[in-house]
DNA sequence: GATTTAACTGACCGATCAGTTAAGTCAATA
DNA sequence: TATTGACTTAACTGATCGGTCAGTTAAATC
């Protein structure tokens, strides 16, 4: 049986995919977890404490997610499909599920509240963040492989963080989760304007 | 003098930018406004009708800088560049003067209520599909002048708007506006990715 | 100068908001 | 058996929400 706490933590994640922070209150988010009030603010200070913690377990996810394709015995390509089709994945079953894509709740979240709630700005760059680390050592095979020069692992999983958030806005935008891997092959091609000739062993600037 | 309906529109992109849609009151927007509430509701039947009437002003702003970029004397692979220093000038300026990126007001929105507030949904597909069509000339472009080959001008551009809304949601979740074109030269060799050898003439599947 | 119209006023409404309070349940421990 | 403290209950608070409404003002129209 699950805790409270965790099932306060997934009902969140839920509602708030669904329909943002703002318009989902405290009471729907207890009614929804069948819990009491009071029992919301046993485990959580506050709703904006209780979207921290959804954003934390909803990163380590998809961290988990990625992070096997990284290590994974596909070629360092096939990797770079699969990721994008982590996060399609999902909103095509939510979309079957209830009519519309989600989104991430990471880019959600920090579109919403980022410019002035700063824990929640900063758990979102946590998370965006913990996904690029677990993206980089694919940027480090296809440098190894020879797809790519010396290409900075940061800077390269990066790119590839911000190609899947901006697919994901399209999705969203226009229902349409195919748009989120759409441009996932051209994403090695664009990966390759990254490569740096500097001295092996030279510290990257970037 | 502008009218007060006006006035009451670029208040609303100013607070929905700033603080997104839920978290701004109409008795905010009012008050910022320098307007009363009953006066709110002569012009907008609800709030939401004044964000999708923000909405739009706001994509036709942008809409214009796009497309006098695309008839611009630049060479084509400047046009791309200017592209992505549209949406990042905006937010130094707005970070200078606010402290944080703004995002932008479309993305924001969409990822906001698109999941369920459907006529702001479509007013958000309508501004990415304006957005797109004005920067479609410079796919045409590059396919004329041999740096692309015959790459549909709707997919080539929507590569682009996707690129950029996935630099937004970086600036603003990482609060570092130079995010959003850290990628634009690394967007031809993606367009280059979408080439079509079909016959010429031949309907393209895209 | 009578009438109509749009712009505008500000008090007011019920609903809902996040969060509080205090009483009680119950299993583990002493 | 007594005590403890994590957990749960449900009624409650003050503030704020989006939206309404009866009425005022001033300029245009006839």
């Amino acid at each position: 049986m699950k805790s409270t706490r965790d099932t306060l933590i997934d009902t969140a994640i839920g509602l708030f995919l669904g329909k943002g922070y703002g318009a989902v209150g405290t009471a729907e988010i207890c009614t929804t977890a069948k819990v009491n009030k009071g029992t919301f603010y046993h485990f959580f200070p506050s709703k904006s404490d209780l979207l921290i913690a959804a954003l934390e377990r909803y990163a380590s996810l998809f961290q988990s997610a990625f992070s096997n394709i990284a290590h994974s015995d596909m070629v360092p390509e096939e990797k770079l499909k699969a990721l994008f089709e982590v996060p399609e994945k999902a909103n095509f079953e939510w979309r079957q599920a209830h009519g519309f894509a989600q989104g991430c709740l990471v880019g959600n979240m920090a579109l919403e509240l980022g410019a002035f709630d700063e824990p929640v700005r900063l758990a979102a760059q946590k998370a965006l963040g913990s996904w690029r680390t677990a993206v980089e050592p694919i940027i480090d095979q296809l440098n190894v492989a020879g797809a790519l020069t010396n290409v900075s692992s940061a800077k390269g999983a990066r790119l590839l963080i911000s190609m899947i958030q901006g697919g994901l806005v399209m999705a969203k935008t226009f229902n349409e989760p195919s748009y989120i891997s759409e441009f996932a092959s051209a994403s090695v091609a664009a990966l390759k304007t990254l490569n740096h000739s500097g001295r092996t062993g030279e510290q990257l600037s970037h």
